[in-house]
DNA sequence: GTTCGACATGTCAATAGTGACATGTCGACA
DNA sequence: TGTCGACATGTCACTATTGACATGTCGAAC
């Protein structure tokens, strides 16, 4: 399952509780790659605990465990990463969905759609621009969280591209009476 | 459901059989959209019989029964694609995940990883651009494809794009022996 | 005439994931 | 001191999805 690699994924950066990783899950982690809620993530660390690729390392205030990987995780890890790209990749996007679906649409409405997305994702790319230049903090995960941005922004301006293009496209729009 | 309006879409552009989407599912729209077998489509499909947005317009030879969406499923298809970006739009993609956990490895393996996808990327926007070229094959679902090839063909390069940036970004390497 | 591969649909048990519910702690502020 | 919000973990029933299994048909090639 992917989830438990995300999971090892974070600790191999740096150790936290479920609470903790249950948070980068809300950040561009979990928007452009892998969702998961705090109700799969602690079953599956302590799954993952009882396969030795995890362990826990300190019990905190508020029943707090921290969890850190362990060097039969890493290998683990490692190996999942390195492993040539499969097949069965699993791949699900509802947002991608719509865009295949657009044809399905009349003409007006789809270039309603498409004048929507191409707004949309040009305000996120810029937004992400913005952020990546104002600072970029120097939290923990900092360079972790540059490579996500960077990809995340890219991805938006090659779909305001794709917009912009399929738009182009479309048959001719009727001359509406303004 | 996403798959129950990835059903609605297809048979909105064409009347199918269960057989023919699960085909359309190992094409682009399952490689980039959403995925699903022939075990989830079926029982899907007959779920949409009963609430009357779609039905069986013929029953074919070897049991093959074709689908056609009825106007209250093209009503709920529209009403969907139309409907602002969901906050909750489910996202999960193996390969962007192991991007994202690409600095759980050493800086060696980093370069490796990053090598072979900007690899990859390069040679499948190269061969999407080939096959929109040669000739946009004029089958059933000829535009639906075309604008599906497209956004794939700029997917890999935006990727291809960020693994060579991400490269310059990774700390120099270390002189090896060659 | 038979055999094989593509066509075509389905069930069922197991797994993965979500949403609702439940419980309790700690620190800050009024 | 009490109350509220963020911290922190968990269960459980339900839904969605997958993989293994099962069944049968049609056309073509041998």
């Amino acid at each position: 399952m992917s989830l438990s690699y995300a999971l090892l994924g974070l600790l191999a950066v740096a150790p936290a509780s479920g609470y903790e990783l249950t948070r980068e899950f809300e950040g561009d982690l979990g928007r452009y790659a892998w969702q998961a809620g705090h109700t799969s993530i602690y079953p599956e660390l302590a799954k993952l605990a009882g396969r030795d690729l995890v362990h826990v390392t300190h019990e905190g205030a508020r029943g707090a465990k921290t969890y850190d990987i362990t060097p039969a995780g890493r290998e683990e890890l490692r190996a999942w990463l390195l492993r040539p790209p499969s097949e069965g990749a699993s791949v699900r996007n509802e947002q991608v969905l719509r865009m295949f679906l657009l044809s399905a649409l009349e003409p007006a409405d789809q270039r309603v759609l498409l004048t929507r997305i191409a707004e949309r994702t040009a305000a996120a790319a810029a937004e992400l621009h913005d952020v990546m230049h104002r600072e970029h903090g120097d939290g923990p995960r900092a360079g972790f969280g540059l490579l996500a941005a960077e990809y995340g922004r890219r991805q938006y301006e090659a779909v305001h591209g794709w917009a912009v293009w399929a738009l182009t496209q479309l048959p001719a729009q009727e001359s509406a009476h303004t």
